[in-house]
DNA sequence: ATAATACATTTGTATATACATACTATTGAA
DNA sequence: TTCAATAGTATGTATATACAAATGTATTAT
């Protein structure tokens, strides 16, 4: 693995360093709980100074990648699944690259359908007024993972050509100014449904972790109303809260 | 306020310095948007080095209750006023009798238990002491709905003769003067197995909503070790959380 | 053998310093 | 008046340095 720090790059050499920190920890040696070089080494490596470093390596502790020990070292953290963040707002596949996971899409299409009457009355609208819906199946290379069904609230103002490939909420953003803030989210368990299982190559009755997601935008206009269906197996849902 | 860092302390300047900031920016003022003092002037009222400081504001920045930006200044996010924080931190007992549920104890039992191994590395000891677990049944009139292990950390003094009906943190809080501060947690899905279902009165197989919940007080230390099952069906876990 | 001690290793804390960059406000010229 | 250049302010990036604290290991004394 190359470990090539551009001093004279535009990006910053702790990001740079992150970056390359993301890629190593890919590596099994890595996951299989070895520690990685100290903290002076790998400054030397980098060619950066060890607060630099530090600056990047904290980074990756607090997205829960990394744990140091004093008089120990530093290792990644253990752990089969995936898991998401809830503490930071963040759309699927930035809570994907955050964690260096490449993301495959393995389905995704648009249709304009009529609302059903809770996501009609959710947005406020209409049930006879068509809406934009997308389906997305996505996951890892080795196979997809999670199955989601979107409802766009009219509003928003997309037309079903966008590219639905790039972060949705970038694009909202950019393309329509529009500015996802808050999300509500509902989670429970359910089984795998003829449909469900073949979607995400397992079998009927399967655990399925259930996500409800409910976004709004900064004026508390509802947005997008969102169905995902994770694979229990391969997918944790986390949350950190503090007390006061 | 007094804004007051005692460099004697055994705690680390960075640590009281997050901690005065988290009790400074709850003040109506800076709620309201006002720039908190630059970095360069805070660090001198506090008496810690610029460097040090920015420490502290880091954490409360990756914490979602600071904004920062270049040329301008730091502030408290806005949504901060609603204070959505606060209010997720509860326990099982709290959270229930929020929603106005009357809580039934099905089973509750103590013992004296040899941990796992994944258990004493969390708490951070030797597994050949004994620890103390509770088990706990609990649920409506009508049925139990949540089957509960939790470990303790032997620092928290916990005898097993105390009354566990009431609610455990305030508990914890009045006779042994631990406070728990931080829970993270993950979520995930899974089917009931024999155990399980018995407990739950349910079928094997029955989607379980799993909760495994880290307990920590205010030093990040670990607390409590806490498994949840719940009974899918009559129990749904929400989450809102705020983008920047 | 066992316990106590010392030592090396590695992360944690803290400071001082310098310059870069983004944004704001002011100044000055067309 | 308007626009562009400039100065000022605040955060962002980066380094060098020093010592503290926790851990694991090797050594020594009992």
């Amino acid at each position: 693995m190359k470990l090539k720090i551009d001093h004279k790059s535009q990006i910053p050499l702790h990001i740079q360093a992150e970056e390359l920190l993301r890629r190593l920890i890919e590596s099994p040696e890595y996951i299989d709980g070895k520690l990685l070089p100290n903290e002076v080494e790998l400054s030397k490596i980098l060619s950066i100074s060890r607060t630099t470093l530090r600056q990047s390596i904290n980074k990756l502790v607090y997205d829960g990648l990394l744990t140091r020990k004093k008089g120990v070292g530093t290792k990644v953290v253990e752990s089969k699944s995936l898991s998401s963040k809830s503490k930071n707002w963040m759309s699927f596949s930035q809570e994907m690259s955050a964690r260096g996971i490449p993301i495959k899409n393995f389905e995704l299409h648009v249709s304009w359908v009529l609302p059903e009457k809770r996501i009609a009355s959710f947005f406020g609208i209409k049930e006879d007024k068509k809406i934009l819906k997308l389906v997305r199946l996505r996951g890892r290379p080795e196979g997809p993972f999670v199955y989601f069904e979107s409802y766009f609230h009219p509003i928003v103002g997309l037309t079903g050509e966008e590219d639905y490939k790039a972060p949705l909420y970038e694009m909202l953003e950019k393309a329509h100014g529009i500015i996802a803030m808050v999300s509500k989210e509902e989670i429970s368990a359910q089984l795998a449904d003829e449909f469900i299982a073949e979607k995400l190559e397992t079998k009927i009755g399967a655990p399925i972790l259930f996500r409800k997601r409910f976004v709004y935008d900064i004026n508390e206009s509802p947005i997008e109303y969102n169905l995902g269906y994770y694979k229990a197996d391969s997918f944790v849902y986390t949350v950190e809260s503090r007390r006061e």
